[in-house]
DNA sequence: TACGCTTGTATAGCAAGCTATGCAATATTA
DNA sequence: TAATATTGCATAGCTTGCTATACAAGCGTA
């Protein structure tokens, strides 16, 4: 009849997640971006002019999640949009200069981070590590 | 200057966090808790009439989280508020009987969840998981 | 072609997390 | 004891996430 928290991996996971966006925050907050713009901002260094569709496609959140963080993001001067021309429905996100200035910076942060967190366990456990989140993600996700 | 999201523990971390967190939400629903209610509820089944200060000694999340989930608790019907004789400032927080009586389906919701969620690694990768969780969050508690 | 289904996006409304700040009650100290 | 500091909690305001719903544009089909 005992639960503890010490030994639930829920638990242990909620808490990682949490001390991690923290860590982020910190070191991205001087280039004027936040943490839930990351993962797009990772998309669309790699490819901007693309729907909103195409997006989440890549990108594991809902799709109204997406769509407010975009809107902040515009609001924040780090994408545009432009109109879709086959498609009215849609539009084509754009990074703006701002936006594409900061990536490298921001890829060190991530680098960093990362770094720093997993400095406790050695080269084979990290990627002992990285290989269980991927295996508890792709299980989860088929449900 | 490439950066993998999916090689990234970050991005992963962050990503597993709200895959649990949706399936516990799936279990408790029923119940009529939420997520966010659960580790306070966890210490409350331990020992309740409590001040927030002892709570939130025990509860990894801050103080004004802890404040406004307390809130929505008291709202809920699952906790109640005394004054507490010792200090004015302070309260003591009390289990209702409804919250009492969730106890074990609560428990087993977790236990589920955390199985499901590990059924993809054998037994002592499933107990290396945890450990290395608890050392990476260790590592980052004292920055 | 007109009707209805599907698709692309937006919005509403909530929970849960954070930082920063306010404020009254207690404690400390000059 | 009066002034000041600390403590315990609440509130404001924001982001990030979710589900549910709305709605216009496009598509398919009778």
């Amino acid at each position: 009849m005992k639960f503890k928290k010490e030994n639930s991996a829920g638990y242990l996971v909620n808490h990682m997640a949490r001390l991690f966006a923290k860590e982020l925050q910190h070191c991205i907050a001087p280039l004027g971006i936040v943490v839930g713009q990351f993962p797009i901002l990772l998309e669309l260094w790699l490819k901007d002019g693309v729907s909103q569709k195409d997006l989440l496609s890549k990108i594991d959140v809902e799709q109204a999640t997406l769509a407010n963080t975009l809107s902040r993001m515009e609001r924040d001067g780090l994408i545009m949009r432009t109109k879709n021309p086959a498609d009215a429905r849609a539009q084509l996100i754009w990074l703006t200069d701002k936006a594409r200035a900061l990536r490298d910076d921001a890829y060190d942060c991530a680098q960093n981070v990362n770094t720093q967190a997993l400095r406790v366990l050695d080269e084979s456990e990290q990627v002992q590590f990285v290989e269980y989140m991927r295996r508890v993600i792709g299980g989860m996700q088929d449900c």
